[in-house]
RNA sequence: GCCCCCGUUGUGUAGUGGCCUAGCACGCCGCCCUCUCAAGGCGGUAGCGCCGGUUCGAAUCCGGUCGGGGGUACCA
């Protein structure tokens, strides 16, 4: 529970390594509700310790998909603060200091093993325990010497207290852990660079976090790092230890978590698909909290209003995309079509649907056809496939293979030089009035069934078999080109 | 193996001892509407892992069991 007189400051702290996955937009998006909820601050810190894997790529795309989703910070890479810097490759003095401090007070040792000897000991004794086995906790003079004269270079370990470690998971509760099972653990690489072992828990001290809300593949660390909080305390580096609270994982298909494989794991993918930021935080928000039993629609600001991380409920989510795409949909449909042109524009530009800068035809005639689809569409990107047959120039329209194929055979060309007969000497071009002449020639005259009739006459003229509503198509399409699409198709 | 977490329809969830013959949403199926596709409307499908216990009464509390997941790095 949070205590209103604690002054709520919690931190993103991604590490740049490969493409941003959607549970840690999730994480995100928890944290700053959070923090937003209690008027808290949001700390950005970049984990870029581990240089072998940190890229400037990945490091940019996280900054893209903050951005892109609204997620703000106050403090922290970019905007700077108090406890700069924020990126931990930058904070090598800081960390060595800490180091220096917890190895004085005795809470590290240097240990010289390697993992073989590690595993051997342990076969040789019958441990059931996988981790650590103190070996190098008490070495002796004569020990440490004959390691170095081998060359060996010691990494530095915390040494873990005895007894059990319990906190109170902000989403869980209680939870124990006996420190029998918690090994001594690597703060730093033999090389001297620290680990996220240990720059993690001195940068939230640091930067007084007061709420850790992370996901649950962090929870066992947990009685780690309260361990190495203590310490840190001892040697005056924190004043307090942070809450923590364990997110759900986000699961993928069957039971396994979404990884980096999975084409849905990639949260910038959604942006690229055409989803709104408002319909994919929506969704990410659906991952373990509801904000009532009734609704699942709302905005981030409901959210911020209603959001309590007691609520958050502990079992893993799996990550379903045509739900997100529900979603999705119903935030798209709740924008304003002139809201919904300004998104969909630079889709239509990209796709080379409209000119870039959009010519003032185009943009009147678009005016005109977005209402025809917004209905119609759960992605921006589709407004491309809807609308592309009003913007092409007439020689590179082209007609949908496969709707052509089943739709514009003998019969449907007749049909389609009937549409073409019926509407060639039509006084006025509208939507009414071609709604009526063909509804007369083909479905009264004609005697066809009336999806029957304006199937063919449809892939005529927008060249598929999905498209916004025929009338209008064609009247926005204009006489001369309605006319001419039709007399096209009609013949083979 | 050891430690930890989790367990309501296919999926996400609501539910904190009686309002639950379990609600909502997505999905799926059917119908209506209809110029296609959507949207919209209506209806249907399917669930408290299991076993004990506490209680007048349990999805809700307790114990056990089974199942799933994660951790067990000189990754984060």
């Amino acid at each position: 529970m949070t205590d209103p007189a604690t002054r709520v400051r919690v931190r993103f702290c991604p590490s740049p390594t490969g493409s941003p996955h959607v549970g840690l937009a999730r994480t995100a998006l928890f944290n700053w509700a959070f923090a937003r909820h209690h008027g808290g601050t949001i700390v950005f810190r970049m984990e870029d310790t581990d240089k072998e894997r940190s890229t400037q790529e990945s490091y940019d795309g996280i900054l893209d998909l903050w951005r892109w989703l609204g997620l703000t910070w106050d403090e922290g890479i970019e905007v700077g603060g108090p406890h700069r810097p924020y990126k931990q490759s930058e904070r090598g003095e800081i960390y060595a200091d800490a180091l220096a401090r917890l190895r004085d007070s005795s809470h590290t040792y240097e240990c010289f093993c390697t993992n073989e000897e590690v595993d051997a000991r342990r076969k040789a004794s019958g441990s059931k325990m996988m981790g650590y086995d103190g070996f190098c906790r008490e070495l002796s003079a004569e020990q440490r010497a004959a390691f170095e004269a081998d060359g060996r270079r010691p990494i530095v370990r915390f040494r873990m207290p005895d007894g059990s470690i319990t906190w109170d998971d902000l989403v869980r509760g209680d939870i124990t852990f006996e420190t029998e099972n918690v090994p001594d653990y690597a703060l730093c690489r033999a090389n001297g660079d620290p680990l996220y072992t240990l720059v993690n828990p001195v940068d939230d001290a640091l930067m007084e976090i007061s709420h850790v809300l992370r996901g649950e593949d962090l929870l066992s660390s947990t009685p780690r790092q309260l361990a190495l909080f203590e310490a840190l305390k001892e040697v005056g580096i924190a004043t307090a230890t942070p809450s923590y609270g364990h997110l759900p994982y986000v699961m993928g298909q069957g039971n396994k978590k979404l990884s980096k494989r999975d084409p849905e794991a990639h949260a910038l993918a959604y942006r690229d698909q055409g989803f709104l930021p408002e319909g994919l935080l929506n969704y990410l928000a659906l991952l373990g909290w509801a904000i009532s039993g009734d609704r699942d629609i709302f905005s981030l600001e409901e959210m911020v209003e209603a959001f309590d991380i007691g609520d958050v409920n502990p079992n893993p989510a799996r990550f379903d995309l045509k739900k997100a795409e529900a979603i999705n949909a119903s935030h798209l449909h709740l924008l304003s079509v002139e809201d919904l042109t300004h998104r969909a524009l630079p889709f239509l530009k990209a796709a080379g649907v409209v000119g870039d800068p959009v010519p003032d035809a185009d943009a009147q005639l678009l005016e005109l056809a977005m209402p025809l689809v917004a209905e119609r569409i759960n992605k921006l990107t589709e407004a491309v496939d809807m609308l592309g047959f009003l913007f092409v120039d007439e020689a590179s329209f082209t007609l949908d293979e496969a709707d052509a194929a089943k739709l514009l055979d003998e019969a449907g060309r007749q049909t389609v030089s009937a549409a073409y007969d019926a509407l060639s000497t039509l006084p006025t071009w509208s939507t009414q009035a071609i709604d009526e002449a063909l509804r007369v020639k083909l479905v009264e005259e004609l005697g066809l069934k009336p999806r029957v009739a304006f199937g063919p006459v449809r892939v005529a003229v927008t060249g598929r078999r999905v498209s916004p509503p025929l009338f209008e198509s064609l009247e926005l399409l204009g006489r001369e080109r309605g006319l001419a699409r039709l007399q096209a198709a009609a013949t083979p």
